[in-house]
DNA sequence: TACATTTGTATAACTAGTTATATAATTAAT
DNA sequence: ATTAATTATATAACTAGTTATACAAATGTA
C-alpha cells in the first residue's frame, strides 16, 4: 500500500489491521478447500484442547491471549457443533472444564494435515521474504511487554518538550509568576505561613540581595517553573534550595528536573559544597525528584516551616 | 506469547490479531496523551483529507484500502464532530466530496508533533529488533498480492497429495473403476455410444489385447482416476489417449497431470513417435490439461464419436 | 432517445473481538 | 461460624471493521 510510505510509522495500527484482515479472511477458505466445517477463530481454543487434555476456561484465555468472554463464546459455539463437550467430574462447581468430543478429535486429525500445509505456505513466504514477519511479531510482542508504546511515545514527547524548556536567571516581570506558581502548590496542600509570604512578595529584598539565585523554567517564553537557592549563613550548608514549583499545566516536560539540575550546578558555580532543603513527606513525587537528584535524608535541623516534616542535603 | 511457540504458522492470524490490538488500544491512549479529542479509526481518513483539498468517500475507501462504508460512516463521526463537512461544489450528485472544516485543520497541527513522536518511538523499537516489522508488512502486502494465501496452501495441498498418488498398471480388479470413472463423465456431459460400452465393458479384449494400454491412478490404495492408450492401425498415430476420467472427489491431486505423464511415458516406451486424442471444448479443464501435456490441434481426422469437435497430438 | 449498466453513497445486518457487570461458588479472615 | 474477598463463568452492550443491498445519478448503447 503505497498510502502507509506516505502516512508514516504512525499508521502502524492500520496496517496490521489491513494485513490481519486479509489473513483471516483466506484462513475461512482454507478450512471450506480441505472440506472441514470449522470456524478460523475456533482454532486457537481448539488447537488448545488438544494438547491439554482438560482444561477451564479462564485458563484457555489465558494460554491463548483471549479475554475470558471471547473464549466463553467460542466454546458454546463449539460445544453447539459438537466437537467439545463439558466433563462434570470436576469437584470446583465454578468450574466449566471441557474435553474435545469423539467428533472433536476427528476433526483435530483431520486439520492436522491442513496446519503442515499452511505452515509449509507461510515458510515460503517467509522463505521469499528479506524481513521476517512472523520473527518480527515475536520481537514486537516481547518489546512492547517490556515497555508499551504509550510509555515509549509518552517518553519521547517529555525529551522533545524538555528540549523546549529553557531555564532562565531570575528577572522582575517573574516575581508575579513566582509568587502564583508557589502559592499554588502550597495552598493546595498546606496553609500559607508568614516566611512564604515575605519571601514571595519580595523576592528581590529576602532571596537575591542575601545571595540567593531564583531560576525560572520557560516554555515556549511562559514561566512554567521556578525554583530558588537561599543562602544559608551559620550553617554546614551553603544554600538551601526551595520554592520550587512547577505549573501543573506544564508537568510531564521533566521541568523540575531541570531546575533541580540548574540549581544544583548555579550552586557550584557560587562554590557551594553541599545544599539543604525541606520538604514533607505527602508530595511524593517531589521527594522523589530530590531522591533523582542526588538528595539524602538529613535529620534534626531546626526549621521555621511547620510542614516540613523530611530534610535533605545535596553533597556537590 | 508461548503458544505461538508450540502452534506454528497457521496461528498467523491469530499473532497477527493480538498484535494489533496492543498497538491500537494505546493509539487511543495516544491520543488522550495529547490531548486531542480524536478517535484512532479516523485517522487514515483524516490524513488522506489534510492531503487531498476535495476528495469523494470512494477515492478515500480505495486510497486507504478499507470498504467504503467503512469511510461512510468514519466520514459521518468526523461531520458529526465537526472536523470536516460537505463541499457543495461538485456537479454529479452522487458525489459526497468532503474537506476539512476550521476545526479540522487546527486539530492536523495539532495532531502533528503527536505523530512524529509516534514515529520516533516506532522507529526505536525497528532499532531495538533484529526483524524490522513494519519492512516485514510491506513485503507481505506485495507477495500475498502476487499470489494469495488459499492460493499457496492451495498449491502445497496438491503437491503433497500429488506425491500420495500412485500409477499403476490395469489390472482385473480395476474394471469396475475403468467404467464407473468413465461412465459418470461421459453421461454427465453426452450420452454414452456404442464405442463407448465396447471399451468400458470389456478392455481386455478391446484395448489391451489389441496392443493398448491401461494406467490407473490410485490414491490411499483406491482407483480415483484411469487412463487408456489405444493402438491404431493404418494411422500416422501409435496410439489414441483416451478414456481418461478422474473422480471428482479426487480433483486438485493433479491426476490428470500425473496420468497424462505416465501414458506418454508408457507410449514412449512401447516406441511410439506421436499420440492422438478426440475431445469435446465445453470440457475446459481437460482441454487445458491436454495442452499443460504439450498436446496441440490438428484438423481432419475421422471419428466414430459424435461427442468429438477437437482432435490433438502429442509429438514424444 | 429510451433502456440497461455502472457508479457513488447510505443503510442494515453481520463478525470477532472487547469491557463492564452480575451471579454463584470457593477461600480467607475475623 | 459468619462475613468479606476472590475466582470462574456468563451475559449484555460496545467497537471497528466487514458484506449485501437499495437507491439515485450518470454513462453507455441499440
Amino acid at each position: 500500500m503505497e498510502f502507509f510510505d506516505k502516512v508514516g510509522k504512525s499508521a502502524l495500527g492500520s496496517r496490521l489491521r489491513l494485513m490481519t484482515a486479509v489473513v483471516t479472511d483466506d484462513a475461512a477458505k482454507i478450512y471450506e478447500l480441505y472440506g472441514v466445517d470449522f470456524v478460523p477463530k475456533w482454532f486457537p481454543v481448539f488447537y488448545t484442547l488438544t494438547e491439554e487434555r482438560e482444561i477451564t476456561i479462564t485458563e484457555i484465555a489465558n494460554e491463548i491471549g483471549h479475554s475470558q468472554p471471547s473464549v466463553s463464546k467460542i466454546i458454546q459455539e463449539m460445544i453447539a457443533a459438537g466437537l467439545i463437550e463439558e466433563s462434570a467430574k470436576t469437584e470446583d462447581k465454578r468450574k466449566n472444564n471441557v474435553v474435545l468430543t469423539e467428533k472433536g478429535i476427528l476433526i483435530s486429525k483431520k486439520i492436522k494435515q491442513q496446519l503442515e500445509d499452511i505452515d509449509v505456505a507461510i515458510e515460503g513466504i517467509i522463505a521469499e521474504s528479506k524481513h521476517n514477519l512472523w520473527a518480527a511479531l515475536e520481537e514486537w510482542e516481547f518489546l512492547l511487554e517490556q515497555k508499551s508504546l504509550i510509555k515509549r511515545v509518552s517518553e519521547q514527547k517529555k525529551k522533545r518538550e524538555s528540549k523546549d524548556v529553557k531555564i532562565a536567571e531570575y528577572k522582575a516581570e517573574y516575581q508575579e509568576a513566582f509568587r502564583t506558581l508557589n502559592v499554588e502548590w502550597i495552598s493546595t496542600y498546606f496553609e500559607m505561613e508568614e516566611a512564604d509570604y515575605k519571601a514571595l512578595d519580595n523576592p528581590e529584598d529576602y532571596i537575591l540581595k542575601k545571595g540567593g539565585k531564583i531560576l525560572v523554567a520557560l516554555y515556549e517564553n511562559e514561566p512554567v517553573g521556578v525554583c530558588a537557592l537561599i543562602k544559608m549563613n551559620n550553617s554546614e550548608y551553603d544554600f538551601e534550595m526551595a520554592k520550587m514549583a512547577v505549573s501543573p499545566k506544564a508537568q510531564g516536560k521533566s521541568i523540575g528536573w531541570l531546575l533541580g539540575k540548574a540549581i544544583a550546578e548555579k550552586a557550584k558555580e557560587l562554590g557551594a559544597k553541599k545544599i539543604y532543603l525541606e520538604s514533607n513527606t505527602i508530595l511524593k513525587p517531589a521527594i522523589n525528584l530530590y531522591y533523582k537528584l542526588g538528595f539524602e535524608k538529613v535529620f534534626g535541623l531546626e526549621t521555621p516551616y511547620k510542614r516540613c516534616n523530611i530534610q535533605m542535603e545535596l553533597v556537590l
